[in-house]
DNA sequence: TCTATTTAATCAATCGCTTGATTAATTTTG
DNA sequence: CAAAATTAATCAAGCGATTGATTAAATAGA
């Protein structure tokens, strides 16, 4: 049947997202990732032409929910700017707890440049998503919600790179929080309110703080 | 003459280091290494053992400097403990300039955490970084200086994050910024001073701030 | 409707290649 | 000469990919 086809494509594609994240583009092997999925190694050529051809799969069928993620919050006329930053917060956390698997294959290939046109749609995908953080700061500063000197792009490396550091490096933080981030009720309990709550005040002391210009 | 053996052990180290960085530790073979460095393959299994003892070899050999880099800083006392974050957040963004490619190198290990005890190697190192920064920070609390309810795991991950994200995505960033983060001269002119500036700020904003408790 | 034909899906086997590692022979050094 | 350093040649293992055969399903022809 049809539905069984796109089920089995769809089980592959979550299989290989799985192992893709956990061993690296390298370190799967299309061997392991059929083997997981219980089909023969040739369905994974069959379906997807190659094993980059499934990396692009598993990518693109993300590429939907990131798309369209933040285009109904930057349009929305009757929240504030700092609202907005707020629930996008809200919604960046959540990923944290949902997609982190996917997220830290994500950066470990955009950070080895390997196979750069691959590197190259990836983060042309996110500047879309980055674009839209950009456009509601800059709205925020046009109003005056926002000090006018803020550093907008640093900020979104902020946001980003606090959740990355935390995610892709889960040993040292775990170490460093006294508890395992890789033990899903913790993530969802304790991480996910705590960063949100972190990078809420973070972010409001630094954008709507009014800085004095003495330099110590 | 045993210099040269040294100096020749400190060249493939070099390469290694740099080739390690740039396709990461399984893209890395030994045949490039030693086609690069300009030595015959065997040598690296006869100088460091294996593949992963060259490694360990030139991560080893960065820890002496990761080491006592923070040391004389936290036990200064003629300082204020916002002047020791100010200090080292320089010490830091100087690194984003000079040892980027290793520690690129060295979170994409981290970050898949395949060959476990090498990965907790690095983040047992790193957690030294990590608690000579958090007693700054338990000092600056404990004197009146930072607000007694920050939070300063996080903190920590705002620091590292925020670089890392821009050293590991470059692709993504240097879009961002408008400018190439790989080309040596605008990483110093531009964009070490730029992220010295920025996180200075966002941190004073945080830490020094007194923040009112009411939630929206 | 029943059979014939085409298409899609799946499989085991294997191809050529690269990997990290090792060997044995050769050269250099002291 | 003996020890250390270096080399070319080779190894088994694992890789991604492809093949040709087999099965299941869909379609067409009577």
């Amino acid at each position: 049947m049809d539905k069984d086809k796109i089920d089995k494509k769809d089980h592959i594609l979550d299989v290989a997202e799985r192992v893709f994240s956990e061993l690296g583009f390298d370190g799967a092997s299309t061997r392991t990732i059929s083997g997981e999925a219980g089909v023969n190694m040739a369905m994974l050529n069959y379906y997807f032409g190659s094993k980059e051809g499934l990396f692009v799969a598993v990518f693109n069928r993300k590429i939907v929910s990131f798309q369209n993620l933040l285009q109904n919050l930057g349009s929305d006329g009757s929240m504030t700017a700092w609202d907005k930053v707020e629930k996008y917060i809200e919604m960046y956390a959540e990923r944290v707890v949902n997609n982190n698997c996917f997220q830290k294959m994500l950066y470990q290939e955009m950070a080895m440049q390997r196979r750069g046109d691959l590197a190259d749609k990836i983060s042309e995908i996110l500047m879309k998503n980055v674009s839209e953080v950009h456009k509601i700061l800059q709205d925020g500063i046009d109003n005056g919600e926002f000090s006018k000197d803020i550093d907008m792009e640093m900020v979104i490396a902020t946001i980003y790179g606090t959740k990355n550091f935390i995610i892709n490096a889960p040993q040292l933080t775990s170490s460093m929080l006294g508890y395992d981030i890789q033990n899903d009720k913790l993530l969802e309990e304790r991480l996910k309110p705590r960063i949100e709550a972190y990078l809420k005040r973070l972010l409001k002391s630094y954008l709507l703080n009014k800085h004095d210009n003495t330099d110590k």
